[in-house]
DNA sequence: ATAGGTTTTGTCAAGCTTTTGTACAT
DNA sequence: ATGTACAAAAGCTTGACAAAACCTAT
């Protein structure tokens, strides 16, 4: 994010990167106010990086047919709107560490077309494991950290939630088809947070998996039913707390001779795994898709 | 959707956008009340985008023989009925034929821009299947059949192939990970048209293979050494006219001993196939690698 | 690199490294306070490593058409916020050598997920110039060279073209929008050798121009006939061979009267340059594209 | 459609100041 | 090495001008 002014170009240069001449710089300076230039000492115009994308958008406009005072016009609405910020912030941020800011901020402001294009930028410059791994992942740990303390309002958890929703349903189109072995996931009874679920699933059908999506709050009874039915070759089981799997054992276990069963998220302990016979993923989402291998049918997948 | 007035144009860009004078123009505006421009400080009339949509359909009237106050009529009436927004809603919502229609002229007009814009809606709104088979493919069959006809310039054809082979590529990206069947892609020596073949590669990716993908005009030594080496469980091979297989039925038969071969495109022929121990794939590039079981090391694709 | 100060370079060495006189080395001091030398027993300056870093910034900034006295307020201010640790930390840490290694070994053995991840770390870490001029670029001169002595195989070459030309078509994705100036690019008749120019125009948008790409193998016909239609603000042709280029001064001189036009790649000469009134790009495509300024409309670039 | 008046907008000039690389003297 | 001097290049401001585009009314 450039801070004051990234660049200070003179007049001059100015002229000769638009192909504008001074004159007329000065002209519509003077006349529609496009241009604030700050000076230097000697009372020299000082441009900005922002003052110059304004003039590319004027000259835009000129190129359509506007006059140069609506141009000017449009060109500052433009900013006012807040399309201008694409091109100079999106040219200037880059790598990982700064989309993955420009999107946290932009999902605070709940700026919707900004967090889209970010994005999409991720995703076109990352592998999707990639960006889920170091960008979203990251950021739903933060924002469920920020919830917990109340310093995020319930407006912004459901933004955010919800727009990740949508490009995660998004890449996990198509998922059950193919003739890869079959996964069954489900979020434990009372839990809600199914978005890392989401995750791991999109990450297991890129891995070969097909995949069958119960999503939250799943009744364990409905599970078994599912489970029993159609004989996954895995199915997994999230719970952020411990407290979701409390009492569920006996049943855990009934569930794990039907399918080999793992269990995910924070409130999956190694104990609890043991006790129902199932096995314990404990890296991150994408990293435990990428490593389940294809299970040979009959066998856990602990067994790998 | 534009604000208030998204182009302000003075009378003289109208004039040249429609092709009438501009005397005309004031004349329409003073007699039959068309146009209700908003004015500049000196008192210049600054037409919108609306106006100049609604003179285009009272052009079209005129040419289907209205007076032209009739045609001023019908044009202000079709915006009180809300007519007007065809031109609006066409780009708004629109079908598979529509979307290809959009794509189709976007890719002849050099246009980078509506080309992506187009493809994300339609990757937004179908499936990856439903935009290669509907869409893409019948669109490089076309421009195959143009250029044969001299129809179509080389700017144009190589425009188009490298954005399509571009978000091809993106949907290719990471399609070598996982624990699926390995499958080899290659077209036959001097065979330079490969888009197909990614096609087949992306979709056969998505039902949980891995790809291996060497691409255009590949020797056959090469691919007989890779496939001796890796040992995938298909190898796919391409060519768009039988000249380009002709000769090679020894070198065939060698590969397919190596691994299952199938054959594909206009130039693979039954009796080719037959000859040279390999299956041969008739249906277009993405039914073709749906159908794409997963097959049983040792044992030909053509078993299923 | 040691961050005290042992490197004691005194005024004369300093001036031959940077390319900037002594007198101005010391106007510059005075000025604007860029360097404080400590000094050896006699009265000689003797500037640090750090100085020197820091006049390059300087004179990066005075490259892009910053004033002396902003450029070394913006050099002094980088490393005030941190910025300057770029230089060090690129190398300190071992990453680009070794990034670029694993890069070629996973080309070489044709494994995508390998290559993949590679590629997603060394754009995570660095920018995507960098990424381009020091291992992309690289890696493919040396492609070149190999292939031209047998000692790799087509399918290495094809799997490695194929995924970076991937990677690359992801970093160009709508490079044809914006406001800026247009730039056009093809590839000579009968060059094939495309990535090198697609990486210039991944640079190229990323300065802001607007990219129309023809790619490999453009008739001159075509690309003359799309250059006199879009009348861009630059047309860039690449040819790897002076073959390529024999017997198209004529058409070449015409293309360059439509617009201004430039030759590159190492089949492009001084004298093919000169003959067709033309300039030549001899950097690399990173740092052409780089240093290839907003042109003003209607000059060449050769003005430059 | 023409005529006569107004607005818009790019361009230029004159006179003066600031910036900056180089040179000279100590 | 230091400090002063100098001159070319680049800028600033005010004011004015003229061609192009546009207006109204006949």
């Amino acid at each position: 994010m450039p801070r004051e002014s990234p660049a200070a170009l003179r007049i001059g240069e100015l002229s000769r990167r638009l192909g504008v001449s001074e004159h007329v710089l000065r002209a519509w300076e003077r006349r529609y106010g496009v241009l604030q230039p700050r000076r230097a000492p000697g009372g020299y115009r000082l441009y900005s990086a922002l003052d110059e994308d304004r003039l590319r958008r004027m000259q835009a406009h000129l190129a359509h047919g506007m006059s140069a005072a609506e141009a000017a016009r449009a060109a500052l609405d433009q900013e006012a709107a807040g399309d201008a910020l694409d091109t100079d912030s999106n040219r200037r941020r880059q790598g990982i560490p700064g989309l993955a800011g420009a999107l946290r901020h932009a999902l605070d402001e709940l700026d919707e077309p900004a967090a889209q294009a970010t994005l999409d930028r991720l995703l076109a410059e990352f592998t999707v494991e990639t960006v889920l791994r170091d960008v979203v992942l990251p950021y739903l740990r933060e924002l469920g950290q920020r919830w917990q303390h109340g310093r995020v309002t319930v407006a912004t958890e459901h933004f955010a939630s919800n727009l990740l929703r949508g490009r995660l349903d998004n890449l996990a189109r198509g998922w059950g088809r193919g003739y890869g072995p079959q996964a069954m996931l489900a979020c434990a009874p009372g839990e809600l947070h199914d978005l890392p679920l989401l995750a791991f699933g999109v990450v297991l059908h890129r891995t070969g998996w097909r995949v069958r999506y119960l999503g939250a709050d799943t009744p364990l009874a409905d599970l078994t039913r599912s489970a029993a039915e159609l004989r996954p070759d895995l199915v997994v089981l999230t719970a952020t707390t411990a407290r979701r799997l409390d009492g569920l054992t006996d049943h855990l276990a009934r569930l794990a001779r039907l399918a080999p069963l793992a269990l995910a998220g924070a409130g999956a302990t190694a104990t609890t795994a043991a006790a129902a016979g199932a096995c314990l993923l404990t890296d991150d989402p994408v990293t435990a898709a990428e490593q389940m291998a294809h299970p040979t049918p009959g066998r856990g997948p602990a067994d790998t």
